[in-house]
RNA sequence: GCCCCGAUAGCCCAAUGGCAGAGGCAGAGGACUUAAAAUCCUCCCAGUGUGGGUUCGACCCCCACUCGGGGCACCA
């Protein structure tokens, strides 16, 4: 894809119009000439369709991340789709019923900003990059069944959105509140906690700042426990990698609510703290600077103009300043005092950003002694450091480190003695016996911000009466369809384009008919990806996000293939909606993905590529130099897929050799097809079914680079047979030839069908199946076993596959080398590893 | 700062605690060829980041460190 939208096709057959012969034509492999000749072929064939009503076979569903339609595919999108396709076409060769869809994920900014710019409708950027990829999909021999395709921004599907939507408001999980939420400059709109990346934009690296707003939201949180404990069914399954980054995403952490009496103030002020053991050694107070808390302890206080000027300081810092590291601590005494419930003492409270306003109650117990962040602030306002637990280590006081560890509590009246976990279980219930506090948990998983103020979402389905509140939009009236952009001014300023739609925006209240408006903001586009899944199998269903006979005969997903980058936006609202809908009935599980593999990216010179660095490599240029099969097949042996692959690094032109020296010898087998193979050499049998079974087994554990590296043996193998050895007329060598041809067609479907056409079949080779494997012919005639003294080698012996180890010691014992370096010296110790290996301890 | 992952030949990468090398790239030589390309054959190269430990035996397990990559970001 030279450039976004350009429509640029894999190059097909520049020898198409030379006037050679079938002879000629054959005499070498010509991948361009191969690509043009299959692919109608296969549209014909159909072998990748789902869900046949006659089809027996055990059904499989793997599914790839669907894209977002940016321009045309690249090197990225090869590599993620080449990957999904080894294991698609792996569970179909193995004879399961396999579904493997693709749809679009087309809503989002990059629409409605090119629309901007060409002064034109996201729609027709949108549809248009869609029908590019598509193109170049089915020239990259993806395996997709595609009658299930859809768009998420066609009303069809995004109604389905709206309806969630409200089934999720019904149940009180979508609702409204004030909040300072983050606000992207550059984007013109809030976004999720999820979406900012350390302090920046996600979508455009702005720095984020915050902003008090009215926006809608999914309550997450209801389900933090359950997104945690879930995990336990994805050990395993899913990259670990991927587990822990949504554990401390949720953060789920333990501890106690404990009440302070305010001195002036009837209502006591609740703290949350993980240390209740050192409430002794509390010395101050703070609470977050921008709470309402806060606001309201200034009042009366004389501080209040300190208090404002600092508020007013801090609501200027973006998120950077925020995250910069040694920022030093800063804060306004309030005036006002605490008392300690456990020994009277009185606390001065202080107002500072250190402590967040949406996090536990806005309010801690400082306990400068044990907590880095209290130390800090206590050293920079000059407030007294208690230590209450002996660690052993340096007194913070003058180290001016925190004690963090365990030890024996001191200065803390009937908790002195006791470690820290005795001390938190006995504080914790004497708290609760005098009605001062309890155990308490808390997150740092926030609610789903989902509204949007741009143009290019899902409307969110809501019409705000001035007498009935927020109303949703009747189901029978759904889809609610976007406004025509004609007219409507897309620039980003701050509060959504669909505000301008006057006639789209005023209505009558569906409940009691008076003026209202409708709620003129879109849904994160994050909304559309977190239920796709379930669409796929109903696809052309249309009174129905899903059937639920859909939903029983093919989900949950077996196999999810995408990049890591989604490891928590996607993958936990996933997991939330799942939730959701099987708490509403209509999924029977509550885990969308049993397994998960995350792919590496592309990179060159071991960079990500850009543009701006120069390192960008076309994959349309790539294709047309080596062909799409030596593409596919560099991407998938280039390593472990879940490891980038530095584009440098690999040799396509490597890829290309190898795809030659396979198809070679599909032309130089001499039987027929259905030759009995059990009459064919021996050896090359045993190398034939060792393969399939060691690339089998490699596939399904992930290992695609070392299956491939295994199909290369048996190529080697069965060339030496064909040339030097058993010759190409021996059953073996067509036996051999038809399982290279079955094993290729995972990562180089073009050249495996050709193979397979020349060996005497009919397409299509994906539907060929995977030859079963001949146990007996796994094992090998004999075994070199190594004789070891003390670990080092000193002989080896050929042995049988099952000699015993009690044999195997005794011929080790006699061999003349053995008898000559032990000498006299009896052997202290004999270990027998039949049939590879003994080792004498002398 | 906290957490996670990795380090094997010139390069990319394999090796249930049991012979460090499966496969590829690059390189060298040879066969074929008038020649080149292509093809086929043969070969070269490390002792597994460093230091300890466990073990009959460690690339693999444990501890400490170095370097590289990633995640989180004042979450009390």
């Amino acid at each position: 894809m030279a450039c976004r939208g350009s429509g640029v096709q894999i190059p097909l057959a520049p020898r198409m119009n030379k006037n050679v012969n079938d002879e000629r034509e054959h005499a070498a492999y010509d991948f361009a000439y191969v690509q043009e000749k299959w692919l109608p072929i296969w549209d014909e064939v159909q072998p990748f369709k789902s869900g046949r009503a006659d089809d027996t076979r055990e059904k499989k569903y793997v599914l790839d991340m669907f894209p977002y339609p940016s321009g045309d595919l690249h090197m990225g999108h090869a590599e993620a789709y080449a990957l999904g396709d080894v294991i698609a076409r792996y569970w179909v060769q193995k004879g399961f019923n396999v579904m493997h869809p693709i749809a679009w994920d087309a809503f989002g900014l990059p629409a409605e900003n090119a629309a901007i710019k060409r002064n034109s409708d996201p729609r027709i950027w949108t549809y248009e990059n869609i029908a590019v990829q598509k193109a170049s999909m089915r020239r990259f021999a993806c395996s997709f069944d595609w009658d299930r395709v859809f768009n998420t921004c066609d009303p069809e599907y995004y109604k389905w959105n709206q309806w969630l939507f409200i089934k999720l408001h019904e149940r009180g999980l979508a609702y409204r509140k004030d909040s300072a939420v983050n606000w992207c400059p550059g984007c013109q709109t809030v976004l999720a906690n999820e979406q900012v990346i350390a302090g920046l934009c996600e979508r455009c690296d702005s720095a984020v700042t915050k902003k008090k707003l009215n926006q809608w939201y999914f309550k997450i949180t209801d389900y933090a426990d359950r997104l945690l404990d879930d995990m336990a069914q994805l050990e395993g399954k899913w990259p670990e990698k991927v587990l822990m980054m949504q554990r401390n995403w949720i953060g789920r952490s333990t501890g106690a609510n404990v009440s302070f009496v305010i001195e002036g103030r009837t209502e006591p002020v609740t703290i949350y703290t993980t240390r209740p053991d050192t409430l002794y050694g509390a010395t101050f107070m703070v609470v977050a600077a921008d709470s309402e808390l806060a606001a309201e302890l200034v009042v009366g206080t004389g501080v209040e103009t300190e208090f404002n000027s600092y508020l007013e300081k801090i609501k200027a810092d973006s998120d950077i300043d925020r995250l910069a590291t040694d920022r030093p601590k800063s804060g306004v005494f309030l005036n006002r005092y605490a008392i300690n419930p456990v020994n009277g003492a009185k606390l001065p409270i202080w107002a500072s950003d250190y402590v967040l306003a949406d996090y536990g109650t806005g309010a801690i117990m400082a306990v400068p002694a044990h907590d880095q962040r209290d130390l800090d602030f206590a050293k920079a306002f000059k407030l007294p450091v208690v230590v209450v637990v002996e660690t052993g280590e340096e007194d913070p006081n003058k180290s001016g480190v925190a004690t963090t560890g365990d030890g024996k509590l001191v200065n803390s009246g009937a908790l002195n003695g006791l470690n820290k976990a005795d001390a938190i279980a006995a504080i914790n219930s004497q708290l609760e016996k005098d009605g001062l506090g309890k155990s308490a948990r808390n997150y740092r998983l926030r609610d789903w911000l989902v509204s949007r103020q741009r143009y290019w979402g899902t409307p969110i389905p809501i019409i705000h009466c001035p007498s009935c509140g927020e109303v949703p939009v009747p189901a029978d009236q759904l889809p609610l369809t976007l406004p025509d952009a004609k007219g409507l001014d897309l620039k980003p300023k701050g509060t959504s384009p669909l505000g301008a739609a006057t006639d789209w925006v005023n209505v009558a209240c569906p409940k009691c008919g008076a003026a209202s408006k409708r709620d003129t903001d879109t849904m994160d586009t994050f909304v559309d990806s977190s239920w796709y899944y379930l669409r796929y199998p109903s696809s052309t269903v249309h009174d129905q996000p899903f059937l639920k006979e859909d939903i029983e005969t093919w989900l949950p997903v077996d196999q999810y293939v995408g990049g890591v980058t989604h490891a928590i936006l996607h993958l936990l609202y996933s997991r939330f909606f799942t939730k959701v809908l099987s708490d509403m009935g209509m999924v029977n599980f509550n885990e969308p993905f049993t397994r998960l593999l995350n792919q590496g990216m592309v990179v060159m010179d071991g960079s990500a590529m850009s543009k701006s660095r120069g390192n960008l490599v076309a994959l349309s240029d790539e294709l047309e130099k080596h062909g799409v099969d030596a593409i596919r097949l560099s991407m998938v042996f280039a390593g472990p897929p879940e490891d980038d692959v530095d584009w440098s690094d690999v040799s396509p032109s490597g890829s290309v050799k190898f795809l030659t020296r396979a198809w070679r010898l599909s032309g130089d087998v001499t039987s027929a097809p259905g030759v009995d193979f059990s009459k064919g050499d021996l050896s090359l049998r045993k190398a034939t079914h060792k393969a399939l079974n060691d690339a089998g087994f490699a596939v399904e554990s992930f290992r695609f680079n070392v299956a491939v590296a295994r199909v290369m043996e048996l190529v080697n193998a069965t060339r030496k047979a064909v040339d030097s050895g058993c010759g190409p007329a021996d059953p073996a060598a067509r036996e051999a030839v038809e399982a290279i041809a079955i094993m290729v067609s995972l990562v180089a479907p073009f050249t495996a069908e050709e193979m397979w056409e020349r060996l005497g079949h009919k397409p299509a080779v994906a539907l060929a199946g995977w030859p079963a494997v001949d146990p007996k012919l796994l094992v090998a005639d004999s075994v070199e076993a190594v004789i070891q003294i003390n670990g080092k080698i000193k002989e080896r012996i050929d042995v049988s596959p099952t000699i015993t180890d009690a044999e195997l010691e005794a011929l080790a014992l006699a061999h003349p080398t053995i008898v000559a370096e032990l000498g006299t010296n009896a052997p202290k110790k004999v270990i027998a590893r039949a049939p590879k290996l003994v080792n004498i301890v002398a």
